[in-house]
RNA sequence: UGUCCCGUAGUGUAAUUGGUUAACACGUCUGACUCUGGAUCAGAAGAGUCUAGGUUCGAGUCCUAGCGGGACAGCCA
């Protein structure tokens, strides 16, 4: 079986995973599935962290089994509660749930401990009293071996007494470290002898001061899978060639031995995915927080607009394999626009303003026009929106000279106002000076009311508008790729800043809006007939005056006319 | 001149585990419908699976060699 259908969800497609997983339930090797999310708390989840997220939890889920949700948190130089916090709302916003099963790295340093001193009662992990540089060069490279450190032989009871000194705070950082004594010249540099602990001096977000050593990666990872009794432990790629050293320990050690399986990292282009780069965008106020809507972290697609099921689906859609990717942004878009063409309640907004007079049209008269919610959703309903002598279009919707296939306003033609007449072009009313296009005069058809039945006229297009008598005015923000370029991270010889895209941001004042948004939620997310899906910004809105993010345009066959015409 | 991993339409993922004309999604392009140049619907183009050998009645799947890409020399994860 390849496919499977799970309601609203995509497809589940088979994968090198599912395989393994359905082979060890066959065969008897476990008789569940039991996975964890481990991230450490050192900055914000991001779009590749979902994918690792909807794996681990979505694998649980669909086998009926567990996902853990685990902080590796052995750094203390780098690792914040502030971290931790958003990584919880982060998962749970998600739609992933891990019960009670909350768990630490640090909360196994006992255990770690312990076990250190199984492994040095066994002669297998020694204290080395080199320093960093020495290690390094003992070490040797990819293609030469390296030599054993003169401290690799000393005796189990001299190992055993120094390093509870080292735990003790009796030295210094960086006079000792912790190694295992594997071998000094395996093809695989993990195996030279890794460091198992070191001396940090440093308060911990959950520990304080009770420790002065701390486990790396390597000898943490794989022993908290194993008390978790984690049967899958997926991480990415790049941990391949620490497979051995993690199957190492556990046999070692002889404690239960999860399978470590790795998969592709995501990349998503015009993007970059490095949390250290990321946190240089924040640092360096290139943006505006982690959660800024051109950020690919989770918080800032949240509040860009990007709903859980979007994100869920796109995971979905991008697979699980091992050879290296970059998805296409247009595929996240796509997810976007699916879920939200389904949920958003339309409305119209003129977000680039040009005032149309209709001369024909009495001061006094305004008219009350029905408006559908959601075409693909009738249970929403419809609304009244007020029609008056003067209204707001698109500046985009007029062009004097119009190319071919222009099927909106320029003069002598005619075009339908959405939900209400067909309207024509009499006048172009300009400054004299600029020669900037200052109003529209123009004439209505009274018997093209939408819903009146056939009339006479029929409009090639239909516009949006906004009636100046009854509007209220809103700040808009329109939001575009992050980068200029395709692939920021693959220009190694740049400063990746250099390549921001000057124009991912824009905001505009004075857009005008209809009435019926002033008092829209922050969250709130709308589609801007004919411009876009947009949400009411959780930041800078305010009670009455609320402040919209574009979080995705509406595909457009229009603007590739244009551009691609001329 | 090390070890490990990976090479399937533009992008990503599949392919009943060696079995017919290599599928799905996004993207692209037509056309229909439409009061959103949206959505929807119908359709099309686009790879012969990195290369060369080999095994086999049969190879994207197995073997060998080559080529290309990636990971590894933190007391980061």
């Amino acid at each position: 079986m390849s496919i499977e259908q799970t309601n609203n969800e995509t497809k589940k497609q088979s994968n090198f995973i599912r395989e393994i997983i359905d082979e060890d339930l066959k065969s008897g090797k476990h008789n569940g599935v039991h996975t964890r999310f481990p991230p450490e708390p050192n900055g914000y989840l991001h779009i590749g962290h979902a994918k690792s997220i909807c794996l681990n939890f979505g694998l649980a889920k669909d086998y009926d089994g567990l996902c853990n949700l685990r902080f590796d948190d052995t750094n203390p130089t780098k690792e914040e509660q502030e971290y931790v916090d958003s990584i919880k709302e982060d998962v749970k916003w998600l739609g992933f749930d891990w019960a009670e099963r909350e768990y630490y790295a640090s909360d196994y340093f006992d255990q770690l401990y312990e076990y250190a001193i199984r492994l040095i009662k066994k002669g297998k992990a020694y204290v080395d009293s080199l320093n960093a540089d020495q290690i390094r060069e003992f070490r040797g490279t990819p293609t030469e071996a390296g030599k054993e450190s003169p401290f690799r032989s000393r005796s189990v009871e001299e190992n055993f007494s120094l390093f509870e000194q080292m735990k003790n705070g009796t030295f210094k950082e960086g006079e000792h470290v912790l190694r295992a004594k594997i071998d000094m010249t395996s093809p695989n540099l993990n195996l030279r002898d890794p460091v198992m602990y070191r001396i940090l001096h440093k308060s911990h977000h959950r520990t304080g001061n009770k420790w002065c050593i701390y486990p790396m990666y390597d000898w943490a990872h794989g022993q908290s899978d194993s008390i978790e009794k984690i049967t899958y432990s997926l991480c990415t790629l790049e941990f391949e060639n620490h497979r051995p050293l993690y199957d190492w320990f556990i046999k070692e050690l002889e404690i239960y031995p999860p399978q470590q399986i790795e998969f592709a990292r995501l990349n998503l282009n015009y993007t970059i995915m490095s949390k250290r780069k990321l946190l240089s965008l924040v640092e360096g106020n290139y943006v505006d927080g982690w959660d800024d809507p051109r950020m690919p972290t989770i918080s800032g697609l949240r509040r860009r607009g990007y709903t859980p099921e979007s994100i869920r689906n796109f995971s979905e859609r991008v697979g699980i394999a091992k050879r290296e990717n970059t998805i296409d942004v247009s595929l996240l878009e796509f997810s976007i626009r699916e879920d939200l063409n389904k949920q958003a309640k339309r409305v119209m907004a003129v977000i680039n303003p040009l005032k149309v007079v209709i001369t024909n049209y009495s001061d006094e008269q305004a008219e009350e026009l029905e408006a559908i919610n959601n075409p693909e959703d009738h249970s929403m309903g419809s609304r009244k929106i007020s029609f008056s002598k003067e209204v707001f279009i698109e500046r985009d919707d007029f062009r004097e000279i119009p190319p071919p296939k222009f099927h909106r306003l320029s003069p002598g033609k005619e075009v339908r106002l959405r939900y209400a007449y067909i309207i024509k072009c009499d006048e172009v009313i300009k400054d004299e000076s600029s020669g900037e296009i200052l109003e529209l005069h123009c004439t209505y058809f009274a018997d093209t009311k939408s819903g009146s039945g056939p009339s006479s006229k029929k409009a090639k297009g239909t516009i949006h508008w906004v009636s100046a008598k009854d509007h209220f005015e809103a700040e808009v923000r329109l939001y575009d790729r992050l980068f200029s370029v395709e692939n920021p991270e693959s220009e190694a010889n740049k400063d990746f800043t250099e390549l921001l895209n000057p124009d991912s941001l824009k905001i505009l004042n004075n857009c005008k809006l209809e009435t019926s948004l002033r008092n829209s939620l922050p969250g709130e997310k709308f589609q801007f007939e004919r411009i876009g899906y947009f949400c009411v910004d959780t930041k800078y809105s305010e009670s009455l005056s609320p402040v919209f993010n574009r979080t995705v345009t509406l595909r457009d066959s229009w603007t590739k006319i244009d551009q691609g015409g001329n």
